[in-house]
DNA sequence: GGAAAATGTCAAGCGTCCTTTCCATTTTAA
DNA sequence: TTAAAATGGAAAGGACGCTTGACATTTTCC
């Protein structure tokens, strides 16, 4: 039946979010207190199930101490 | 009145799109094109009337060769 | 000065981002 | 192995990102 919320076959960008996390030995839930949001979102950014907005991709790479192209891969595919 | 659609005081982040444009010497229409995004879009974002996706940041560093953080510049004074 | 080009901005519509609530499954640790 | 902690993920709703279309204003330049 295939759900896929969002994020079709041509999507372009992936994380290194869950990696980074775990390196920092935090939860899902400690890391969205720190960045405030809800647990939820840094679930769906991790399984990709959406892209961030670039506010939140700020503050992602804020918070680890890196740049925005450290933590997310853009790959042009799509068009 | 007040219309100010989206973007509030606290509103965190400026651009050099409109600079990095002009040294290239063209148009909204032509960067826009370039982009694969409308002329309201682009001109939009040059007024600070909304924050571009993650994606089309991405698109936009990758147009003038550099980094999103070289073209968006982030300040956290909201929370 | 007058025409064409460029820019500003609104409005309606659609899809995405992120929320809260809720429940199921997996992992951890005693 | 069992309870608690952590994670996965659905559903509905609100706000934002981007579209097309339209029109007004400013800039360019002959």
């Amino acid at each position: 039946m295939e759900r896929k919320l969002y994020i079709e076959e041509g999507s372009d960008l992936e994380n290194r979010l869950e990696q980074l996390r775990r390196e920092r030995g935090i939860t899902q839930d400690e890391l969205a207190a720190a960045l405030a949001v809800s647990r939820q979102t840094i679930g769906s950014l991790e399984n990709g199930r959406y892209n961030p907005s670039i506010l939140l991709a700020f503050k992602i790479a804020r918070y680890f101490g890196k740049t925005i192209e450290e933590i997310f891969v853009y790959e042009e595919d799509a068009e």
